[in-house]
RNA sequence: GUGACCAUAGCUCAACAGGCAGAGCACCUGGUUGUGGCCCAGGAGGUUACGGGUUCAAGCCCCGUUGGUCACCCCA
């Protein structure tokens, strides 16, 4: 059997990178925008960071899909899962509670999952992150959900809309999951077996059920932002309130939940065009606890982890173009050894001076360099033979209407930079 | 972890009811001197994912494995 990637990975080929390219100059274009400083953690940590704090259904479920090793000296090691607790070690490592707020933070790399792959899910896969720490503003989760929607907004997505729900925080969630158990207690026969389970390790999860019944009973279930305390309540109104002076499209979801409970307040997703059973392209929310669970000061934090391979997923299928990677627009072609030895120094020469040049290897016939060059579909050829050496010029054929033009070797790189359009 | 569908050349796909494994695209060479694209001729490229079984005979039928796709579970 030959080697191929494993399970769940896959290659980033060239031709994919005419998107990736794109992306990821428009992510960190827009990070700057928004005054974002990038930072790029380690991708192993100590399990245990990717482990801490989570309630005891969590960490089983999280450790079962880490790919933890144990390295050579003993230590117990894992390829990070996701951005945000590498971010919140390095912030109290690194004593960033001590910079001006708010810290304004984006990441860009790779993440790693041990799960089965799916539409969209793999077990390596690049994601965009960012993170605003140490302000309590909803003005600040309207700018981490504003970051996001203006990259997908800038590539060129179309149907844009945020779904919008407040989970309440430590102070007014534990009454509301009362009720919302003590609603499918009461309504327990008709609730299919998942959905059981789901209540009594994660009550939340209900909510983003996919089974018929359990979606006809959520009609009447009671809704988080109905149980909201004061200052909870007040949060999420100013942050609508923002949504709707900016005009962006939102939905308050009372369906949509997040996993994990260091959760509090704002949960969003922008969702766009179909992407199999996920039509999240991102998602994000406020985790007021977090810093504090890795040994920090407490400290408020909004952030949002955006997929870069859905994005370009999702491109191709609605298919939006990115610009063209830029390609050589010269090859240099020769006859004889003399004058291999004149091209090898001027394509040398055009390179240092920003013309992207190629070079015909070997010594074949002229006609099947120009096949070649034909082939790059390069703008010019230069030829270089024995004709050219004796007048230290080069013949430069247009390659698009066939014209031949012979130019002095000292004027060859200004005549070109003007037709390129270089400098 | 559970389930469904799928796997033939680099790519997209053919191959009757089980009977010699093919096409298009891409690639290489040639069509005589220092000139590409179009055209023409030729070439290379396969253990039909892998392992077993049934059969005179398996790309095709059966079992297993691996991988892909999609959904469930889960979702940082």
């Amino acid at each position: 059997m030959r080697f191929q990637t494993l399970k769940g990975f896959h290659d980033i080929l060239p031709d994919d990178f005419r998107y990736w390219r794109h992306v990821l100059n428009m992510a960190v274009d827009l990070a700057d925008r928004f005054g974002y400083l990038q930072l790029s953690p380690p991708i192993l940590e100590e399990t245990r960071l990717f482990l801490r704090g989570l309630q005891e259904g969590s960490a089983v479920v999280l450790d079962k899909e880490l790919y933890s090793f144990e390295d050579k000296d003993g230590a117990q090691i894992s390829l990070r899962p996701e951005f945000t607790a590498s971010v919140m070690r390095a912030y109290v490592e690194h004593g960033m509670h001590t910079w001006p707020k708010p810290v304004k933070l984006f990441a860009i790399g790779p993440l790693f999952r041990h799960e089965k792959p799916q539409a969209g899910r793999f077990r390596q896969h690049v994601q965009f992150n960012a993170e605003l720490l140490g302000e309590e503003d909803p003005a600040a989760d309207l700018e981490i959900m504003q970051l996001a929607y203006s990259l997908y907004d800038e590539l060129g997505f179309q149907e844009l809309t945020f779904q919008l729900n407040s989970i309440g925080c430590p102070n007014c969630r534990p009454a509301y999951i009362e009720k919302l158990i003590a609603y499918f207690e009461a309504h327990l026969d008709r609730l299919p077996e998942v959905d059981r389970r789901r209540l009594s390790v994660n009550p939340l999860r209900v909510l983003d059920t996919k089974e018929p019944e359990t979606l006809a009973l959520l009609e009447n279930a009671p809704r988080s932002i109905d149980h909201l305390c004061n200052e909870c309540d007040a949060h999420f109104r100013s942050l609508t309130g923002y949504l709707q002076a900016l005009e962006l499209p939102y939905v308050v979801n009372p369906r949509l939940v997040r996993g994990f409970d260091y959760y509090v307040r704002t949960v969003f997703e922008v969702w766009g065009a179909e992407l199999g059973a996920q039509n999240a392209l991102c998602g994000g929310g406020r985790y007021d606890g977090l810093v504090e669970s890795v040994g920090g000061p407490k400290t408020p934090g909004v952030g949002v982890g955006i997929g870069i391979d859905r994005i370009v997923i999702s491109m191709r299928g609605q298919g939006i173009e990115p610009p063209p990677l830029p390609h050589p627009l010269i090859m240099v072609l020769h006859r004889g050894d003399a004058a291999k030895v004149e091209a090898v120094r001027l394509v040398s020469d055009l390179r240092r001076n920003g013309v992207p040049a190629l070079l015909a290897f070997g010594k074949r016939s002229l006609k099947s360099q120009f096949k070649s060059a034909n082939r790059a579909r390069v703008r010019f050829a230069l030829v270089l033979g024995e004709d050219e050496i004796a007048q230290n010029a080069v013949t430069v054929r247009d390659m698009e209407s066939g014209e031949q033009t012979l130019i002095a070797r000292p004027k060859l790189i200004s005549w070109l930079q003007a037709r390129l359009d270089i400098r």
